[in-house]
DNA sequence: GAGATGCTACCCGTAAACCA
DNA sequence: TGGTTTACGGGTAGCATCTC
């Protein structure tokens, strides 16, 4: 995510692992942490997210390649989507993104979290759609059985992200009553609603308890 | 290299709300 | 009333990472 993040038009970067070890705020990026980075960026090789080119005593040049795992040069997904959208609509749907704020890196959030809490983020913005951007976005619902199948979610990552969002303030979490018209939807269920200011405006243990 | 630690998935049980 | 769905907590196992 953080490489997706840092590359511009050239997929291509050379930051050192003790770089983004700092910008992770992972502890001793000099030495565990830039060892972290490498064993990290070694996997994202192996598994065709990036293509490493290492020399000895140099940083490694990284190749950024398709997030789908393709091993495909990256694109950047908006200039794609824009050029794929008219001829090959199928195609670009492949391409479409949601935009997070730079904050998440900026502010310290994208270390602070945990595995599941990255990934109920990522679902319940994605999920809050368009509304993200109000003042009071839409609350969302997310059954076991729905974070399951579209998203591949454990109940486990689901409850424990959930609940470590919402003890983080990032997200709203309420018993609320989910409309009876809705298809197979029981009531009284937690819904979430994504807090974008304290993500935007705050740092990890600053919120208030 | 071995043990400690952390993370996650899986399983199970309990409770509450809802529905037929 | 019994079955279903959801929330939540505890225990355990497997795996990766860290520390010594």
């Amino acid at each position: 995510m953080s490489l997706l993040w840092v590359v511009h038009d050239d997929p291509t970067l050379t930051f050192p692992a003790r770089a983004w070890a700092e910008l992770l705020g992972l502890d001793q990026p000099a030495t565990a942490g830039a060892r972290r980075i490498k064993n990290a960026l070694r996997w994202l090789d192996a598994n065709q997210f990036i293509d490493l080119e290492s020399a000895r005593g140099h940083d490694a040049i990284v190749h950024l390649l398709e997030d789908s795992g393709s091993g495909r040069r990256y694109e950047l997904p908006g200039a794609t989507y824009t050029r794929l959208r008219r001829s090959k609509p199928a195609a670009a749907d492949a391409h479409r993104y949601i935009q997070l704020p730079r904050e998440l890196w900026t502010n310290g959030w994208i270390g602070a979290l945990s595995g599941p809490a990255l990934t109920m983020l990522l679902v319940l913005w994605l999920e809050t759609g368009k509304t993200i951007k109000h003042p009071d976005p839409k609350w969302v619902w997310l059954s076991p059985s729905m974070a399951h199948d579209r998203y591949g979610l454990s109940e486990e990552t689901r409850l424990k992200g959930a609940q470590e969002l919402t003890r983080l303030h990032l997200i709203r979490t309420s018993q609320r009553a989910v409309p009876p018209d809705a298809f197979q939807f029981r009531r009284g269920r937690n819904s979430h609603q994504v807090q974008q200011q304290v993500l935007v405006g705050q740092q990890p243990g600053t919120a208030p308890a």
